[in-house]
RNA sequence: GCUGGGGUGGCGAAAUGGCAGACGCACUGGCUUUAGGAGCCAGCGAUCGCAAGAUCAUGUGGGUUCAACUCCCACCCCCAGCACCA
């Protein structure tokens, strides 16, 4: 860089003609001015939203993946104008959270002020790269008026019992003394400071995500997103459908009686016969202990160590399976052959019912697990059917066949029998969800403090808003926001709750019940709260009354296009789907997709390395900006690569984007008006419209240099040039500007909707 | 292990059944210039050849076709995400 900026930087001579620095600044500023990226949001007649996912100010600055986004989020949008569409691109900081309020803690700043110098710093930035933003409609989270209505949301999935509290365990990094999402846990290890995490019990808000489990999933058909989210969505959701079987339990040490059971959730209930040993989760063996079990010390000992350990680490060092039998016996009720109960901690106790029937025959890691621990396998599935020679395994058989071994149900394929051999023993079918529900609370200092009041004296009369909730009330709407105080000391406690318990001011609140002294809520919402509804906040920011413009929201929404990073595939893009459901079903807006078109934008390589703060590969795009422009730096970005695939950033590449750009200031000035090949312009006038419209961004470029050298060669009339420039416009809006009004003396804009 | 994306010159990449390498970077030669790391012109996959031209070449091995980077089968490698979900 330091090379190029002496080759560029002073120049004056060969910037002589273009100087980006000049007009640019001029041309974002009465662009501004003129309000022309500012569509009429209640009558606009081809409404088209063009949203992209707005950035977090956790960092320095701008970072030139942010500036990669939003470019190619821009260009698509104004196509889109020129189609004359009233385009509205909305931008914000997603200011609140984790990643902010590291920052803060790293610079030793206080996350408010720290939040107010970002703000300056990102808009400013954001301001530079030339986008078509909307700059009257900007949100920031943690601006009260946000997260006001933030708070208000909490308090409608409350009052529709989609709002929780329960005792859960949590991520804990023992050295930031702080909890951690799961998003960042990085193979166990806390990402920031790469300690090993472990696991702390905490009693937690939860939203009932999985209810919406099955339209979530279902929904994911009718939409135009990115393959690859679709089936990451899919894959997270984890739909199953199967069975819930009892196993009645015998010979249980220190319990006189046999009546108690164990239920296992199951998709092959068509193996039942082959069930030769049941294993349950270490949660569930605890549970056990709890009630008076007298299991085996062994026992006590392998359920403590499974427990102290996070469930992620559990998986990670499953190569080799561990496990011990609990003394405790089950009787198979398809086949009533008694059966030993083992607890291993590859069963996880957050899924399903937290027990499994073992089929080692038919299920690979069950196999693994008996071939360790000598007990028995029996097949029951043939896949010689009916040559019996079913021989010696040495994997588990987990395709087709006809079933053996399986009483009346012999020589049947094993698929067809499934649901009659789950009616035999008494089960019942059940379908089963991987996705769990959203933890939403933070004992952290920088988010919207959860709007709820608890209060003692009720929760010992058992009133409350919940009766599942003695005690728990919301914060009333006209009390709204619950304000986060500015504490001198913002630090994760490492206590177990957030650092606004230690301030009395806050917490100490009265009932809005009874009016006897209560306790306010002192954990914070996850910032993928404020998020999941950020997009419907820019039709109306200033919304003193209500969070939504319903009638705004009815007209922009669902949005056209939404671009992002695929990293957020199941978080961001999950909550946000389901909150349009939620708010859908509470009959606040009329859609329950938000975004009818969804594109992942790929990653920027630099070295042969994606580009990341720890790798020191960053790119700060200021610099770039100074040296040749905004309009250099947008085109070439766009010309690396297909704009989902990401591309690889190199210094040098810029240079040919600067001479193209210059050629054409050159060619404006000096127009070569012979006739020239028009029927080239035509063809690529076609071709760029469809390269924008697939996002083939570097191909369009490409397209654009080809005619450029033919209007040199050939020449071009005027007005082919103008088709030209209204081409290159959405890639280089400023130099087209300049050139269209200043040396072409058009009056308004080249980017006015036709 | 599973899922998705990908493998083409020195580099970023085009081409989705029809002259492989468009466009750009880097590089080489020339012109211009007081000079230039500026601009312009030309060349630029490999091998052989003074040249015309010939042969080879899109991760590997097979196949379909008049014709394959492109379609089919098997395999290898890279990137991203998920990962004992019963």
């Amino acid at each position: 860089m330091a090379r190029l900026r002496s080759r560029y930087g002073g120049q004056a001579e060969t910037m002589k003609n273009y100087d980006p620095s000049k007009i640019e600044k001029k041309w974002q500023e009465r662009w501004f001015k003129e309000g022309i990226y500012e569509p009429d949001l209640d009558a606009a007649k081809k409404p088209f939203f063009n949203l992209m996912m707005f950035p977090y100010p956790s960092a320095e600055g701008l970072h030139v993946g942010n500036m990669y986004a939003f470019t190619g989020a821009d260009i698509y949008g104004r196509m889109k104008r020129m189609q004359g569409y009233d385009v509205f691109e909305p931008i914000g900081l997603d200011g609140f959270g984790i990643h902010s309020e590291n920052y803060a803690l790293k610079i030793g700043a206080h996350p408010m002020d720290q939040a107010e110098t970002s703000e300056k710093r990102f808009y400013a930035q954001l301001q530079s790269i030339g986008n078509g933003f909307a700059w009257n409609e900007h949100v920031e989270t943690y601006d009260q008026e946000y997260y006001r209505w933030t708070q208000w949301i909490f308090t409608q999935m409350w009052k529709h019992g989609l709002a929780y509290r329960k005792k859960q365990s949590v991520n804990w990094c023992p050295k930031d003394l702080t909890v951690l999402s799961d998003e960042q846990v990085e193979g166990g290890k806390c990402e920031r400071c790469g300690t090993e995490v472990i696991k702390k019990e905490l009693e937690q808000w939860f939203f009932r995500i999985t209810q919406y489990a099955d339209r979530l999933l279902k929904n994911l058909d009718t939409l135009d997103w990115s393959e690859k989210v679709k089936i990451a969505q899919r894959n997270w959701i984890g739909k199953s459908e199967g069975a819930l079987i009892t196993f009645k339990l015998r010979k249980i040490p220190g319990q006189s009686d046999d009546k108690h059971s164990v239920q296992v959730f199951t998709t092959r209930p068509d193996t039942l016969f082959g069930a030769t040993f049941l294993v349950v989760s270490p949660e569930l063996a605890q549970t056990w202990m709890n009630v008076g079990w007298q299991v085996p010390a062994e026992v006590k000992k392998y359920v403590d160590v499974s427990l102290k350990r996070k469930e992620m680490d559990r998986l990670e060092e499953g190569k080799e399976k561990t496990g011990v039998f609990t003394g405790v016996h089950a009787v198979n009720p398809a086949n009533k052959e008694e059966i030993p109960v083992w607890v291993a901690d590859y069963v996880l106790g957050s899924y399903g019912t937290g027990a499994i029937m073992a089929v080692p025959a038919h299920d690979e890691r069950d196999f693994e697990f008996a071939k360790k621990f000598k007990l028995s396998i029996k097949m029951v599935i043939c896949p010689h059917y009916p040559a019996k020679t079913c021989p010696v395994l040495d994997h588990a058989h987990i395709g087709e066949g006809h079933l053996v071994d399986s009483g009346k149900f012999n020589g049947i394929e094993a698929q067809k029998a499934k649901w009659e051999i789950t009616k035999l023993v008494g089960g019942e079918r059940k379908t089963q969800f991987r996705l769990r529900d959203w933890l939403i609370s933070r004992q952290r200092y920088w988010g919207p403090p959860i709007p709820m009041i608890h209060c003692e004296a009720c929760a010992a009369k058992g009133a409350g808003e919940n009766k599942d909730m003695p005690g728990w009330y919301a914060v009333p709407e006209a009390d709204l926001p619950v304000v986060l105080p500015r504490i001198k000391d913002f630090r994760p406690t490492g206590s177990g709750v957030s650092p606004l318990a230690a301030e009395k001011s806050f917490y100490e609140v009265k009932c809005p019940k009874c009016g006897g002294e209560a306790r306010r809520e002192t954990d914070v919402s996850d910032t993928f709260l404020d998020s999941a509804w950020y997009y419907l906040r820019y039709l109306d920011p200033e919304n003193k009354k209500s969070a939504l413009n319903e009638k705004r929201i009815g007209n922009w929404l669902p949005a056209g296009l939404y671009t992002g990073g695929a990293e957020h595939a199941v978080l961001h893009l999950l909550y946000v789907r389901f909150m349009a459901m939620a708010l859908h079903d509470w009959g606040l807006v009329k859609f329950e997709e938000p975004f009818k078109k969804f594109r992942a934008h790929g990653l920027l390589i630099k070295d042969g390395a994606k580009m990341s703060k720890s790798k020191g590969n960053v790119i700060n795009p200021d610099e770039y900006i100074n040296n040749f422009g905004a309009d250099t730096l947008r085109m070439y970005l766009m010309f690396l690569a297909p704009f989902e695939q990401g591309g690889d950033f190199r210094d040098s590449g810029v240079l040919g984007i600067e001479r193209f750009l210059k050629r054409v200031w050159l060619y404006a000035e000096k127009p070569n008006e012979k006739k020239g090949a028009i029927s080239l312009l035509h063809k690529t006038i076609k071709k760029v419209s469809e390269d924008i419209e697939n996002l083939h961004y570097n191909t369009a470029v490409s397209a654009l240099m080809i005619v450029l050298r033919s209007f040199e060669d050939e020449g071009g009339m005027k007005e082919d040039f103008k088709s030209f420039l209204k081409l290159l416009s959405p890639f280089a809006p400023h130099m087209t500007e300049e050139i269209w009004r200043e040396t072409l003396k058009h009056k308004t804009s080249i980017h006015h909707k036709p």
